[in-house]
DNA sequence: TTCACGCTGTGAATCGTTTCACAAACACTG
DNA sequence: CAGTGTTTGTGAAACGATTCACAGCGTGAA
């Protein structure tokens, strides 16, 4: 019903409108909204308008109410836990970023094969054999996952996950994972991200010549 | 000339070429691209023409040409050193992924403010303190960024690294940076994607009730 | 009370991207 | 060497997302 780009921007409202209420405003106008989030303001209406929000033509949008609504359509109706597999380099940047950071979304257990890693607790996370992957998951009513193994162990680590009741996954690895019909995934791709900036980094400064 | 998104689809179909090559295969079909690329087979069709090559009806795309094809396009014409301002969490997991890994594509200097890492070779990178940002990057004429500091800083970051003459930014601070025109950003939002990721889990779900 | 202003909500136009659909090309077969 | 089957390249259609443009409204000023 909503498109995926309109929860990707209203996502981005939310930490804005987060950071304009901390500041004591009350009201914002689409056009604030837009220059903060970088895109227009007819965007920023229609993005409301598609949540079912509506503000005031004279006073914008109330702070706390577009919050509010906008939390409703993001926010799991309770507290999701989070799954972490591989507990490598980024691994560890994950958790020590998403451990206990929001109330609604957080990790709540990692997964690794290395046997230095498992059993520890790990930036506030305990860090599981892979062979309690399914176990664990299935009475933590885990639901989401972040995939960081390698690339050779990313589509297993899938397989894993969604048998175990998975049906959301952030894809570190570069490959494209192959899951059921029913099953998220998006992909986080740093190096197709460098690639296009040094793609459109040259291209820009000829652009100026 | 050619969209952002042909440019990041090319990528993705380079590093699956790459694979094919090594299983000893010298041609491909647009189909087996795209169902490894998880698109269509009249996308990668699009896409390869858009970028000047074309392969033959009957025996499809010559992988080795294709690949050069591409790299024609995506790569720089020659070597290019990356930045990255901020070395915690994530700025080591991006040292530990990007130091010497493409002959093309390599993080060549770090920095930070922190006294514990300034100075000192991690994973392989030098850590310079920031405030010789300018002058190294100007030495080594470095024109793209990653940017991996709290949100706080990261605008600050931003205006010194293109003040220094980098033009690409590749920007993991959940904040919008402000840039003058010509030099490209682009955000990767951990966090935006697991929200979205939540939501279409729970969405996905509904559809199947 | 009336007016003028500026913003929202939204139908319609526009824009960029993806997909369709098919002619032309080629290899293989008998 | 004609016939068959499969694939490419690409104009044109379809689609989805964004932007335009303006009616309608509430507010503050006079
Ligand atoms: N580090 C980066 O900046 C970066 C950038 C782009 C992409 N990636 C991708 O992210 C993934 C992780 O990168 P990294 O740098 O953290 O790698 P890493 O080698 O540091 O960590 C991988 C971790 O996964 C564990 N592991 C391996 N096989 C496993 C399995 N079958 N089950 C469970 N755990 C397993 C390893 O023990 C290790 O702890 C890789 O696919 C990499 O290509 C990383
Ligand atoms: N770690 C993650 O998984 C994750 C996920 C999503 C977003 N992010 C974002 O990525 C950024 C980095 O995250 P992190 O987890 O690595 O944080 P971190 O706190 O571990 O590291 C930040 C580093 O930046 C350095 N720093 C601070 N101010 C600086 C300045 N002005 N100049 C140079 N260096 C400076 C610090 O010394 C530290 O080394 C943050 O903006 C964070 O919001 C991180």
């Amino acid at each position: 019903m909503v498109s995926d780009k309109t929860i990707g921007r209203i996502s981005v409202y939310r930490r804005l409108l987060k950071e304009v209420a901390a500041k004591g405003e009350t009201n914002v106008f689409s056009h604030q909204l837009a220059t903060m989030a970088g895109c227009t303001p007819a965007q920023v209406r229609r993005d409301v308008m598609t949540i079912g929000y509506s503000g005031s033509p004279a006073r914008g949008y109330d702070v706390a109410e577009l919050i509010d609504s906008i939390s409703a359509v993001l926010d799991p109706p309770e507290h999701e836990g989070i799954a972490l597999v591989g507990v490598g380099n980024l691994g560890r940047a994950m958790l020590s970023y998403f451990v206990g950071r929001s109330p609604r979304l957080a990790i709540v257990a990692a997964f690794d094969e290395d046997p230095e890693k498992v059993n520890r607790v790990i930036h506030g996370c305990r860090c599981y054999p892979v062979n309690d992957m399914e176990q664990v998951i299935r009475e933590r009513g885990i639901r989401e996952a972040i995939i960081a193994v390698p690339a050779a162990a990313a589509q297993d680590a899938a397989r894993r996950l969604v048998s175990a009741g998975v049906n959301g996954l952030v894809n570190f690895a570069p490959v494209r994972l192959w899951v059921p019909d029913g099953v998220y995934v998006e992909n986080v791709d740093v190096t197709m991200a460098l690639e296009r900036v040094a793609y459109f980094a040259r291209e820009r400064v000829q652009e100026r010549v």
